[in-house]
DNA sequence: CGCCGAATTGACACGGTTCAATTGAGGTGG
DNA sequence: CCACCTCAATTGAACCGTGTCAATTCGGCG
């Protein structure tokens, strides 16, 4: 028993580390600020809004987005939030400018007290890198995203999604050969691109006739031709 | 003369102070560390693009914006620069995330001198959070941009960008009763929406039709019932 | 076995693009 | 001062990508 409560505290742990490492390399004494100044992960049920009462989450398994509702009730949603992203939480009570809700069952870990201690200089200048890269690159995907939206057709659009999110798992060593976990609805993937459930579906389903991409029960596979650019 | 030349100086700097104070209350000393460390303001025809030598500018004058542009050849404008925003600039050199062009002859000013003493600290906590604020500021723009191209209509998608325009001109005074400058062909305007050039006439056209909007040889104006808003 | 959400498919309407032609306004040279 | 040039704005018509509505199938789960 004290194996596998072991196990489970260490793995959300090594993503995150893994991780942060990636935009920055963390000495050991980083490692220990991490691990001493978050909370161990929680799990959560789809549907659920990230934040409440913490200021900054790590997702360390599952999906979650972010998404902003328009007045007429329809909704887009600004990105997704994949194992190892942060969830960063409007903290202003007043009309937020995004909801993080878990698309499907997560697991989170707090890093509110780490994000104080960054902030108040009294981490490393590791840390404080690693973290500014985080959001740098968050802020690049959204430009992606304005991209995708913007000057592709739909068709473009989905193949350019596919390949980022296959990216940012492959990133945290959840992809092999092309495959990665593809956990949300064709409904939700279309409410990112701004596309009908049913437009979706024909997308998915060309893109399948090409030989570019395979659909499983839970993951996707890129095709190497797709891979390679 | 020395009169003139005194107002072509000072002008500038009230901008982009004005617009510093009201992401965050500055102190004379900061006021002065702006005025020490930022260089006179220049000119730059339009078409040009932004940046070589210095890693961040203040556009004090005219219309700029950031685009990608895509493989295909194709452009999508990521957003508008107007004046008193700040203009980062990616310093790798490789496939730049963007390019920061002007859309009309500018007026900058070179603060890379001053961002880099803030980034070592070595200016008050205003300024640095002065910044701060303007680049959060940006990248709730970002977010606006995607849900317009996202999740509205073009109808929709060119009255809410009109409504960020002037109210980004209204917050450092430039708009006036409704009515901001609007200085860039319909064509540029468009390829921020991802609309064509005709359909953006169409679209400008029916606007004017409902009375919600008029135009006039560098400006727009928005009804009074529009801006109640 | 039967239920339910997701995926799939077909038919049709609409928004937006494209091609092409015309008009309008500022700028320049004769 | 006018003719001309050029670029932006405007308008028309045909085409096509995507949305919408509706029905059907599929797959997991009680």
């Amino acid at each position: 028993m004290s194996i596998r409560t072991s196990e489970r505290d260490d793995a959300p742990f090594d993503l995150l580390l893994r991780r942060l490492n990636g935009y920055f390399p963390l000495s050991e004494a980083d490692v220990a600020l991490v691990r001493s100044l978050c909370r161990p992960a929680r799990s959560a049920p789809a549907g659920v809004e990230l934040g409440g009462d913490s200021r900054r989450l790590f997702l360390v398994a599952g999906w979650a987005c972010r998404w902003r509702v328009l007045p007429n009730g329809r909704r887009q949603i600004l990105g997704f939030i994949l194992p190892g992203d942060s969830v960063g939480l409007t903290d202003g009570p007043e009309p937020p400018l995004h909801h993080s809700v878990a698309v499907t069952r997560v697991s989170v870990i707090d890093a509110t007290a780490l994000v104080d201690r960054i902030n108040s200089g009294g981490a490393g200048e590791a840390l404080s890198r690693a973290f500014a890269a985080a959001d740098r690159c968050e802020a690049a995907r959204h430009l992606d995203h304005v991209v995708r939206l913007g000057a592709m057709s739909a068709i473009e659009g989905m193949d350019h999604l596919l390949g980022e999110l296959h990216r940012r798992f492959a990133d945290v060593g959840l992809a092999e050969e092309g495959r990665f976990p593809l956990a949300v609805s064709q409904d939700t993937l279309g409410e990112a691109l701004g596309l009908s459930g049913v437009h979706t579906n024909r997308v998915l389903a060309q893109l399948r006739r090409e030989g570019r991409l395979e659909l499983g029960p839970g993951w996707a596979q890129l095709s190497d031709a797709r891979l390679a650019s």
